[in-house]
RNA sequence: GUGGGCGUAGCUCAGACUGGUUAGAGCACCUGGCUGUGGCCCAGGGGGUCGCGGGUUCAAAUCCCGUCGCUCACCCCA
């Protein structure tokens, strides 16, 4: 019986992980830049405080969370998105009193019960920035600025931006009502899913790819979105200052983030170089959702990131063992298994001084040895063996240039610990 | 939840259509050539319930059925 890791969760290796860690250290040092502190909430939830803000109807609350009662009869959920979260504990602790406006960066897994496909996992990773408390449009630049720059310095080249506003709540309704009239006289010529769509929610009709939907949409030039003069002016606020900053965008009428908590602006990102699941990141303005959990009436923007998907455009399907010249550390190779106690007493020494040192504990041939510390890819071999214990001496190999000396072994351990402080200080 | 593709060595894959001696290759790994020296070369070696279960057959990696897993797509989303 062998075991393997559950469906649509996977084990990051070596290799993989020095890019994770590269993503989550651009992360961290741009947020900080334009002032977002990190925040770090559980993995498990109360299940209403999804239902409650991403909508009870939609398609991750209604299928794909990780359900599950604890001992207590509690509905817990393996938490499916960051934002609800955020603003849980954005009023749990009291941000709203004690600074009024946060703003906040996470990083962290996440977890939806789907169906695996390319970019789609059940256990996937993301990043994202909240800013709470403030309906300035000024923020949307930022929130919206800040993403596509972490993106860059992640490396993603093709970025393209999607813009839109879906309007505050009244004009969602009006918008909604508008589509329901133009949609009626053909509601029996809709395919089923949007049968149900036009009563649960209808502007998920606009993006069905059946084409019978499609042409009964489109057969009316005008937008079905309405927005308010209030809207409308925030909207050209945005467009303002990204144009201003010099950020490039696509606006797009017809898309509607599936989430129920968006209000006015909305955006994603997607890359060509990923298959259908090409959305590296969205967002948007909920300006709702903090009052409709228990807290004070104020706007909020944010937007989350999918950090799989990034990696995916970034590298493509390059292997990532990026096997550079880069030579670093010690290897200590033993002439004969009677020297193992030298040789552990010796890399002892290096590593408490800082030095990377690595040795074989099976006894193998120098060959052997060698050839691991050329896999390691190590800098130095130090050599024991006979000659060097009656002298109290190693023989030092330099891996990259093939030079070999034969120097006092204190005086070894020194030089290799004043190498690693003269690194540091570079 | 629905569809397509694929499961043979650690990895990438031949072999399958046209069942037939001990199931192969390359890479990786180990050992030796070079008894105190890596990369290159040469020689040798270890490693496989052919995903699993059943059926057909004298005989199944190969044909049939089922099942599990992976993968891509739909849906939806990061």
């Amino acid at each position: 019986m062998t075991f393997q890791a559950l469906r649509g969760t996977s084990d990051l290796l070596a290799g993989e992980l020095a890019r994770w860690e590269a993503v989550e250290r651009t992360v961290r040092r741009l947020a900080r830049r334009y002032g977002y502190q990190e925040l770090r909430t559980p993995v498990i939830e109360d299940a209403a405080l999804f239902s409650r803000s991403v909508g009870e109807t939609s398609n991750i609350v209604q299928k794909e969370m990780f359900r599950f009662e604890d001992r207590g009869g509690r509905e817990i959920v393996l938490r499916p998105e960051g934002t609800a979260a955020v603003v849980r504990a954005y009023l749990e602790h009291h941000l709203h009193k004690t600074q009024g406006f946060a703003k906040l960066f996470y990083l962290g897994p996440m977890f939806r019960a789907e169906r695996p496909q390319a970019g789609r996992m059940r256990q996937f990773h993301q990043f994202g920035v909240e800013a709470v408390g403030s309906s300035s449009p000024w923020l949307d630049a930022e929130v919206i600025t800040l993403c596509l720059e972490m993106l860059k310095a992640c490396g993603l080249t093709d970025a393209s931006l999607l813009l839109a506003s879906m309007g505050c709540r009244a004009d969602q309704a009006k918008s909604a009502e508008r589509l329901r009239k133009r949609l009626a006289p053909h509601r029996a010529e809709l395919c089923k899913d949007c049968q149900s769509r036009f009563d649960k929610n209808v502007f998920r009709v606009l993006d069905c790819k059946n084409p019978t939907c499609r042409e009964i949409v489109w057969s009316e030039k005008r937008s079905p979105f309405v927005l308010c003069a209030e809207c409308e002016a925030h909207f050209a606020q945005v467009k303002r200052a990204l144009a201003d900053v010099g950020i490039a965008f696509n606006e797009s009428a017809v898309f509607a983030r599936g989430l129920d908590y968006y209000t006015r602006t909305v955006f994603e990102v997607r890359s060509s170089r990923l298959g259908a699941q090409d959305a590296v990141t969205a967002g948007g303005r909920y300006d709702h959702l903090v009052k409709e959990l228990g807290g004070p009436d104020v706007g909020a923007i944010g937007f989350a990131a999918g950090i799989e998907r990034l990696l995916m455009a970034v590298h493509g399907g390059t292997p990532s063992d990026a096997a550079d010249d880069h030579r670093a550390g010690i290897y200590v190779a033993v002439a004969r298994p009677d020297l193992l106690a030298g040789g552990f007493s010796l890399v002892q020494r290096l590593r408490r001084r800082g030095v990377t040192a690595l040795m074989d504990y099976e006894g193998r041939s120098l060959k052997a040895q060698f050839r691991e510390a050329d896999d390691a890819r190590c800098q130095w071999v130090a050599i024991l063996g006979e000659q060097e214990l009656k002298t109290q001496s190693v023989t030092v190999k330099d891996l990259a240039q093939g030079s070999q000396r034969t120097i006092a072994l204190d005086a070894f351990v020194e030089e290799a610990a004043q190498g690693v402080k003269a690194a540091c200080h570079r």
